[in-house]
DNA sequence: CCACATTAGTTAGCATGCAAAGGGTTATTC
DNA sequence: GAATAACCCTTTGCATGCTAACTAATGTGG
């Protein structure tokens, strides 16, 4: 097997895979108004509360823009709440709601569930080498975008 | 390490592969009218035409509804066509025009190049490692769907 | 053959994603 | 200290993604 075949079936099922752990996990949690990237967020601020929408756009890989909007409908679903940083007025700190701390408790117990599902059959050592590689391509990724496209 | 938590790890850091991939991939060839879910489109044209809209969906692993506006842009744009098979006066069958011949070809050097660069430094016996990590974990997830969720 | 279910494609409504452009603050530079 | 740059968040416009509901055509049972 080409090496070059190898790569588009990777590429081919890590898209596929992405897709379907976003679904399945949706459909577990779309009654409760909450989705994966809300459930992503909820669990950052689990870990780090009052960040900037910058700080937390980083974190969650997300562009700002991209963010401002997923922060909106949490907040009008009540589960987190913005509010002004005193030494920047610019910015805006993000903080967990009461009710987000639960929902938060509540996705928690949900992604373990789905966690123990998906993996099964899989040893830990093979999921540490996969995350290697996936690492590995991030890196070259990252490294991707410094080169402009040229015109 | 536990479990858990590398499992959680894992599913992060799939969740950014595959955004940063298809954002770079995007940005390469945005100028030509082209996106990510397009050029895969083109690729499974490349090997089979005339396919009903209902197979080109499966191959993908899209909804029906999701090919539908993904065709529409791409008739739009002359890349492929809807003829009707007359065999089945409710289903229409996907060809490439030649426009859409020319730009599959277009794509294909694009994602040869990008591959190349991703892919660095990763050991082909890697990939396929990861590879059957991924297809397994595929497999978990189709089984996770058959089990309707509690209301 | 006729009622009924099933299937193929579409439409509508919602939620992410992105890039690009804009407004208000803060930082830098001269 | 004023002009300029940089930064934080937002808005806008576009492209996917999904589910649910709909239309038209085909299959199936009786």
């Amino acid at each position: 097997m080409k090496r070059d075949v190898v790569a588009s079936e990777f590429l081919e099922v890590l898209t596929k895979v992405s897709r379907r752990v976003r679904t399945a996990f949706n459909q577990q949690v779309t009654a409760h108004g909450l989705t994966y990237p809300r459930a992503r967020t909820l669990f950052r601020l689990t870990k780090k509360q009052n960040m900037t929408q910058t700080e937390l756009a980083y974190e969650l890989e997300l562009e700002q823009a991209t963010l401002v909007r997923l922060l909106d409908r949490m907040e009008e679903n009540g589960l987190i709440k913005r509010q002004p940083d005193l030494r920047d007025r610019r910015a805006k700190l993000v903080a967990l709601t009461p009710h987000g701390e639960e929902q938060a408790a509540f996705v928690r117990s949900i992604a373990d569930q789905i966690r123990d599902q998906i993996f099964e059959g899989v040893d830990i050592s093979e999921l540490q080498q996969a995350i290697s590689v996936l690492e590995r391509i991030t890196a070259n990724l990252a490294d991707l975008e410094d080169v402009h496209v040229p015109a």
